[in-house]
DNA sequence: CCTACCGATCGGTAGG
DNA sequence: CCTACCGATCGGTAGG
């Protein structure tokens, strides 16, 4: 609702507002958290009241209701998501480049555990996938987009002729997208932190066969430790 | 605990324990159903109670507390798995089919919702990934073996040198299990029935690309419909 | 297998 | 933002 500083007519801050406004992000910030951990409906009003030190009412006032609260909580989600692996990726140019940048930036989103129970969307994308309503069609939502700005990278890399024009983008943006989802799968149901390199070496292999100079892209060996 | 038909001193068969074995079995299909579409925290006492017309204490008196309920269903679940898709699979002979058996066996597990919500165990792993116990272990195993027998299929193709031998087994399981999962993802997040298509179509690709003999395959546009 | 009950927690509201 | 409260549901138990 309330983006920014608001100010009174005199131009001076209200700090009700601005402490409303800090609130309210960290809710969302917590919310996301313990959802990545324990599911959307593991995010309940009391929880949060307790570990935020502030009364249910507290909580529930700011959103008006458990569903309201999981759609501002998707959208926030959607927003460090957007910071920490789509904002990255594009420092690359458009091209073969940008399409591995998607790959190792997620990789590292994954790694460095933005989210404390690893990637917000897989846990609620099955959590919800059989609940009708609103807070599955924004996680819907927020899935198509992902793989729209794939498929978008690899067609403007084929375009630059950067990756076979034969190739179906929808197709290798959905190969690109599994890999990542298996190795969040592994790292966190089997503590098997190699499935991270699995992972990065299934993309690298996959676009190395589709590339049309495949020495632009790193050694068949190279892992991604911590990339910038 | 009691496992077939239990019978008196004289042979005759107890009426009791057969109901008993029968609600047993009810309670754990309807339990596995519930988590395929909800989550294992779905699957609450009352709610199998009043969906088998029961009583709570008739449900926890099996089991006697949340949890075992929750590692019988998983146990269940695993059988139920593994008569959809390894037995059957494994009617092909070792070998390069086999493999390839096993990734059919899975779109077609998946396609025909033997499980009303999609694959349970994409449902539980997540759900469970960050909650130590029993469920969680148990999940695990079941995840780890399910990878060995996709990884023996391949070692055993390799060995008759049906595929390359230079070839990772773990790396290719880890592949052909990660377009599985994402497949399901879609199908069942975004009501993309074409995502089972496109995983054979990846699966096959994949295989396609490490044969020694690639017209073993399926040609490359074939489509799982409703295998036998 | 049943009824009847326990304390805890759920989402949400009233009133301030 | 708070306290105080609502009915519903949770897992689990007592007693039969």
């Amino acid at each position: 609702m309330i983006e920014g500083f608001q100010t009174d007519g005199r131009g001076r801050v209200d700090g009700r507002v601005v402490r409303g406004e800090r609130t309210r992000r960290a809710i969302l910030q917590r919310a996301a958290e313990i959802a990545s951990m324990d599911g959307l409906e593991g995010v309940s009003l009391g929880r949060l009241a307790s570990e935020l030190h502030l009364s249910k009412a507290g909580v529930v006032g700011h959103y008006g209701s458990k569903e309201e609260l999981q759609l501002a909580t998707v959208e926030a989600a959607t927003r460090t998501f957007a910071d920490a692996v789509v904002t990255p990726a594009f420092e690359t140019p458009p091209g073969l480049g940008r399409v591995w940048a998607l790959c190792d930036c997620w990789i590292s989103y994954a790694r460095r555990r933005v989210f404390p129970g690893g990637c917000f969307f897989l846990s609620v994308s099955t959590e919800f996938d059989c609940r009708p309503g609103r807070v599955r069609e924004l996680i819907a939502d927020a899935r198509r987009r992902w793989l729209a700005v794939y498929r978008q990278a690899i067609d403007e890399a084929q375009q630059q002729s950067e990756i076979d024009r034969t190739v179906d983008a929808v197709q290798l943006a959905y190969e690109l997208d599994a890999l990542a989802m298996a190795a969040n799968l592994d790292a966190q149901l089997l503590d098997d932190i190699g499935a991270y390199d699995r992972a990065a070496h299934g993309m690298l292999a996959r676009l190395r066969a589709v590339a049309t100079n495949p020495s632009a892209l790193p050694p068949i060996g190279h892992v991604t430790e911590s990339p910038s």
